[in-house]
DNA sequence: CCCTCCATAGTCAGCGCTGACTATTTGCAT
DNA sequence: ATGCAAATAGTCAGCGCTGACTATGGAGGG
């Protein structure tokens, strides 16, 4: 994935150095990757070897050196590859949670139920947050990049919904089916 | 993660040597983690220099030696610390398919709406295949177990379920916003 | 004019993980 | 008896990633 993003952003927003494409990825698709500074360099410095990019050393006033880097014909050709292989979607997540409930057993019921009631509101929050990235976003895009944003945006509020749901539920089968008589706490 | 499962392995099932936690986790816990045999030695020779974990080589019949893991006190301790840990939920996933959007003007439109279709029908496969294992697994577990068990496979129906819904609503809004009238293909 | 703090630009050791490999044993068909 | 796949039990090199670090430049306050 890493690559994909960093030769599309040389791609769309032209030559870069490191730090930069750092800032350009924190102002454009933050809310979908949280690529690490050290992880770009890495990147970058195995593109080069593969002939994907192309880096120049250059120095810009009293600024210290830096390494401008640009995406060569390869890189273009390995970029449009790798995002067709993309087409081949797949979805397997796991989830720290189910070793949680898989040994639920060596916990207490209740605890877990008020852990899931602040992750409720928890997972409001950032459908909240999401609505208002986006609005902010989108704002100024081209229409064509709008609708893509868009699909991006409505298929990380489906799972965070998905995530609220699956609290919610799950607050309501332990109250019901568990051992809830087990709650005989203070009050 | 790995630790969690391997000591909740180890106290729930009794001691094993590496390969036989290999076989329990695909019986026990496949649908839920896949976690791999190096990674599997990796942690208990990591754990047993915490002294979570203690060691013994044993040899039955004409079988080669094996080196067979029993959890400590002290790795109980920090079995129950990790599940903890793990009571602070958190969720904020990245997706492949981010990429594939936030870049999709470097695709064809039209191949995008076929790989969402067959993508639908795979989340379909996926959530009957989950329907499955449940019915099959929890079928001979303990009525404290299975709740538990369910909420785990409740939470994965959940996800696919919102994946699927994404792929639907995806394919409708590039029929109608995107530009589909670039769809001159042959026929 | 100095001091501090943040931004800039990057490096590096080390962690977690796994594909690919070794080596032996057992089951089973021929 | 023989051959051959599958199961058993484990190792190892190397990849991707990142926390923590270095080092310099400008901005602003006192």
């Amino acid at each position: 994935m890493v690559p994909i993003y960093l030769l599309g952003i040389l791609l769309r927003f032209g030559p870069q150095h490191g730090y930069q494409i750092k800032r350009t990825l924190a102002e454009n698709v933050a809310d979908f990757t949280s690529i690490k500074l050290p992880t770009i360099y890495y990147h970058l410095e195995k593109m080069e070897r593969e002939g994907w990019v192309s880096a120049k050393r250059e120095t810009e006033g009293t600024r210290p050196e830096r390494t401008i880097f640009t995406i060569t014909q390869k890189g273009r050709e390995a970029f449009l590859d790798g995002l067709e292989r993309q087409l081949a979607l797949t979805y397997r997540p796991t989830f720290d949670a189910d070793a949680l409930f898989y040994f639920a057993d060596h916990l207490d019921f209740s605890q877990i139920i008020r852990r899931l009631e602040t992750y409720v509101t928890q997972m409001e929050r950032s459908l909240a947050e999401i609505r208002r990235h986006q609005l902010a976003i989108s704002a100024d895009l081209p229409q064509d990049h709008r609708v893509c944003v868009g699909i991006i945006f409505s298929h990380h509020t489906l799972h965070y919904q998905a995530e609220k749901t699956w609290a919610q539920t799950t607050i309501k089968a332990l109250l019901s089916g568990g051992n809830t008589d087990a709650q005989a706490t203070d009050h």
